[in-house]
DNA sequence: ATTACTAATTCACGAGTAA
DNA sequence: TTTACTCGTGAATTAGTAA
């Protein structure tokens, strides 16, 4: 039986708290459950039990199975694994450098009809200017992700005979510090992206056009 | 192909940092490293992309593959899942009742030869006695498993031509509040497990015989 | 050189059934 | 009744190649 495949029975006799305690089960009912028929339920345990990942007692109606120290620590590992996965799912990390403008940010973000809405997601009220950073290359695809994958999105509005767009944001760091990462719903199709934050952060860094930055995004936070 | 196999394809992509960006493979190289052929790599890799879970571009030699938004998701629910296997792994739930005895515990508790040792690990000086609790039926099972799997042992000494044993130790919490539960190493067979803390946990919640309580082991902390 | 099709092969699956 | 064995069947895998 591959590796993969001993996970899913272990994590499926798991989820149904086999762990500590013998869980009693029948090999048809369980194996309808799981998707596999009565015998090759059977057979599936049964190698689970000769390498020595499970205990296995067979009953007058039914066996009793429990995941063994061995299981545990088999499940422990692919938990691990998929944890290291989580994290890179999390947390996108990508690098630039700092370029100049906090001329069009700038603008967008001192207009109120996005600050009201940034201030009830964030509680906090942006710094009223923008960072921006070049991105390295190849890192359009992850832009494009994050414009599509989004958690906040700031709705357009109208003001004075002009039309303000939809905005995407996203919670991130830069240097470590938290910040935000926006861009416009529509157009934006350069390798830049623009920061905002409460302070302002090309300040508090001394950053200088040029200078490489690391950010760090969180789609799903 | 099987959910669990789809799964362990997206991961290994995962791993390899084909999340964000497209990850460059070759079916030959790939498919040797996870354990499949180069051709049941191709098509498992046609069903995924098939399946809309995986992006994919032939190049002239060799391809680049990159999880979709659906694949992502697909990998978080199969992540959620092994944080609640996690969590049921690491937080043993056992309930009983309080029964009388601060008798052999507490004698053993005041032996300064394993105070020293609690301390070393713990850094407070434990009460000088035991809460002994009743387990309800069918526990033995999970006594035996952190009888073989612990993380603490105080080892046993002589004192005054008397034999102290060594004894096994569980971070857990009685109705909340963190404590240790405490066996000998050798004997115990009942179905009664001592409680050991820096406070005097019958005073603190006013228990008396008879008095049921939830404690919660954690063997991996 | 590398993917992916086609064909040969294997081995996993489940029906039937003994225990 | 339910597990688990035997065995026929077919799906999955890989070897051989075309593209």
């Amino acid at each position: 039986m591959k590796k993969f495949e001993a996970i899913y029975m272990l994590s499926e006799i798991a989820m149904r708290d086999g762990i500590y305690r013998y869980l009693t089960i029948k090999t048809g009912v369980f194996g309808r459950e799981i998707g596999f028929s009565q015998q090759s339920t059977s057979r599936k345990l049964n190698e689970l039990y000769s390498q020595g990942l499970i205990d296995k007692v067979v009953l007058i109606r039914g066996l009793k199975v429990k995941i063994t120290k061995k299981g545990i620590d088999y499940l422990m590992d692919e938990i691990k694994k998929m944890g290291s996965i989580e994290e890179k799912i999390r947390r996108i990390i990508i690098e630039g450098s700092v370029t100049s403008g906090m001329g069009e940010g700038t603008y967008y973000m001192s207009r109120e009809g996005y600050i009201r809405q940034f201030m009830s997601f964030f509680g906090e009220r942006p710094y009223p200017g923008t960072l921006n950073i070049l991105l390295d290359n190849e890192m359009g695809e992850i832009i494009s992700f994050l414009k599509s994958n989004y958690r906040y999105r700031l709705n357009g509005f109208r003001e004075m005979e002009r039309t303000f767009g939809d905005v995407i944001l996203h919670r991130a760091t830069l240097n470590g510090h938290p910040c935000f990462i926006i861009f416009p719903e529509r157009g934006h199709y350069e390798n830049v992206v623009e920061i905002v934050s409460s302070e302002n952060l090309r300040n508090k860094f001394s950053l200088k056009d040029g200078d490489r930055v690391k950010l760090e995004v969180f789609p799903y936070d």
